[in-house]
DNA sequence: ATGAAAGCGCTAACAG
DNA sequence: CTGTTAGCGCTTTCAT
């Protein structure tokens, strides 16, 4: 009787007023026989109202179908209690990230605003609509934006970058050690016999920059240096595709393949597949981010996990400690990402150079 | 002398935050030496302000940096001006209906308000959400819900689905005519000589049964309802590499082989090529939706698509239609889609029955 | 064309 | 514990 009963009965109360005007407070605390700000403390579980009165206004807004007004009392509140959330439809990882973010923000008392980044709506715009609403804190999902006007931005409120790379002292930025995560996923291969590793790297951004530099260190730490190679590829499956085809062209293949994140993992995996290159027989593969892509069955990708709902976690409590005014030591919160060994990972053919 | 000094002293005082307050509509007024209500005009573009007013007001806003609150805005016009949007993290179609949503609203005046539908948020907290934004109307992405609660929301609002299936007379529904996507995809198919052609259906819901029901007829009118087969899959690459495995272990293989929808035709696509299946040589692939993951270069697949920016506009407008109380003759909108042919069908192999 | 005043629905300070 | 009184920032009559 848990989800579905109560649901039905909220919803239901939502519509049972009459179609012209939706129920005030006013209106629960006149039925209820008392004033208007009583039946505020009742509704929001302030202290301050005796059982009685508590009864009869909790009865008297279910009849009614009261449900607050969200925009009165953000206006009314000192705090509005909400958090603006910028995200990228089509990033995979962001629907990880909102998801924690949600169940953080409630737990925290807090109201999410969300905001998409899309061709017609771009990070700028986001923002402002956020702004507009006056949330407290704006949490930027995957944001590399190097433009001022952030840093602007982030003079006002707090500004709290998940998984991005921004060099603003004012923002704060929840992410990952990209390079720990490449130094996994080479360890993991050279345990495995590896010494051929390429990486398909992610483009021009600073989370590309971090990961191609973890993966330089791990070779070289190694001692394969010589064997490394970086191949230009970029943030879709698209580009892992591409850079699988390079690699093929050029004969000489790589025993395994480290690409900049799922998607291009992905798209290195078909580009071999579709060459008969067998993974992980021939060629292993190895991804990053840990999204939903990676684990579906038939695709089983090694990759580096993220933790979604952890970043989550500690985005809301920095957005919260920054309003509570708390000082905080770490401008930048980097957490260990972790190799999952899933499908796409063998031990290293013989080779000529063994 | 006004009130300024007065207020300001209390106003400061209560508002010790760290970032300091932002602009109001009085501090707009006041720098250009103007009422509150004259700079309100101004700033949203309503007649009864001089140029000289107009010019005063505008400089001054840019000045102080004012940005109106959308809060405030809000809780005093009598329409909150906004639309609530329900989508699906991870559903890619949704991102082009929703940057399609974005533009649409803002040539009609309106904001969006997004509230996504993740595990932890399901439907029914996205809408809750919604409602006590005052939101005027409600778009529910790919919404299927057979409950009654969505009923009961549409009798207090406008309530539109895109892309879905409810049948509820209170509820319009935009979508495209998915029995006749599918008889183009068929009948291009058949065009290429193919007849044995199954489909990979999307499991239980409406619209899944709606594509069944055109494969099924499109079969038929071509006299191949013989060799027609239905494979039960479901919406995700998971379900379409489960589906075509299965037709792989059974030895007889179609020559062609229409999905769900394009990620069940990605697992198929996948299942297929790890099996060395040459598509479209030995096999030809179909899809439906034309999302991002369709169009990428390595996958290229034949799918039929949707139309997303007009189906956008055409929601907004059905919203706003709603909203002025016009009678709208046709509560569904049925749209009709096109087959885009891309890389993975081509004639078929010649077979033992032809 | 402009301003004063009255709210929108709610919260919060201060009396009783 | 409860009601009264002020606003939150903006829009909207209604005078001037």
């Amino acid at each position: 009787v848990r989800d579905g009963d109560g649901k039905e009965n909220r919803v239901t109360q939502l519509t049972n007023g009459r179609a012209g005007r939706r129920p005030t407070l006013e209106d629960v605390g006149a039925r209820a026989g008392v004033s208007r700000a009583l039946a505020s403390r009742v509704i929001r579980g302030a202290p301050g109202a005796s059982a009685q009165a508590r009864e009869r206004v909790v009865t008297a807004a279910a009849e009614l179908g009261y449900r607050p007004d969200t925009r009165a009392r953000l206006l009314a509140q000192r705090s509005s209690q909400s958090l603006g959330v910028v995200f990228g439809m089509q990033h995979a990882f962001h629907a990880a990230l909102v998801d924690g973010l949600y169940d953080a923000a409630e737990a925290g008392g807090y109201e999410l605003v969300l905001s998409a980044r899309t061709p017609s709506h771009d990070e700028g715009r986001a923002v402002e609509t956020l702004l507009d609403y006056r949330c407290e804190a704006l949490i930027l999902l995957g944001s590399e934006t190097r433009s001022p006007w952030l840093a602007a931005v982030a003079a006002g409120l707090p500004v709290i970058v998940v998984g991005g790379r921004v060099r603003d002292p004012a923002i704060d930025v929840i992410r990952s050690a990209d390079p720990d995560g490449m130094r996994q996923a080479i360890d993991h291969l050279v345990a495995l016999g590896h010494r051929q590793i390429v990486h398909v790297d992610g483009g021009h951004g600073l989370t590309s920059a971090d990961r191609r530099r973890g993966y330089r260190t791990a070779m070289r730490r190694h001692g394969l240096a010589e064997h490394g190679r970086i191949i230009p590829g970029g943030e879709a499956e698209e580009s892992g595709a591409a850079a699988a085809q390079q690699i093929l062209d050029e004969g000489a293949l790589p025993t395994a393949v480290v690409a900049y994140n799922d998607d291009c993992a992905v798209g290195v995996l078909d580009a071999l597949v579709r060459a008969g290159v067998d993974v992980p027989a021939d060629m292993s593969v190895v991804g990053y981010d840990d999204t939903w892509i990676a684990r579906l069955s038939h695709i089983n990708l090694t990759t580096v996990g993220q933790n979604a709902p952890r970043m989550a976690n500690l985005t809301v409590e920095r957005a919260v400690a920054r309003l509570a005014g708390e000082d905080v030591a770490d401008r930048e919160v980097i957490l260990p990402p972790h190799l999952i060994v899933r499908g796409t990972t063998g031990v290293a053919q013989g080779r000529a150079e063994f």
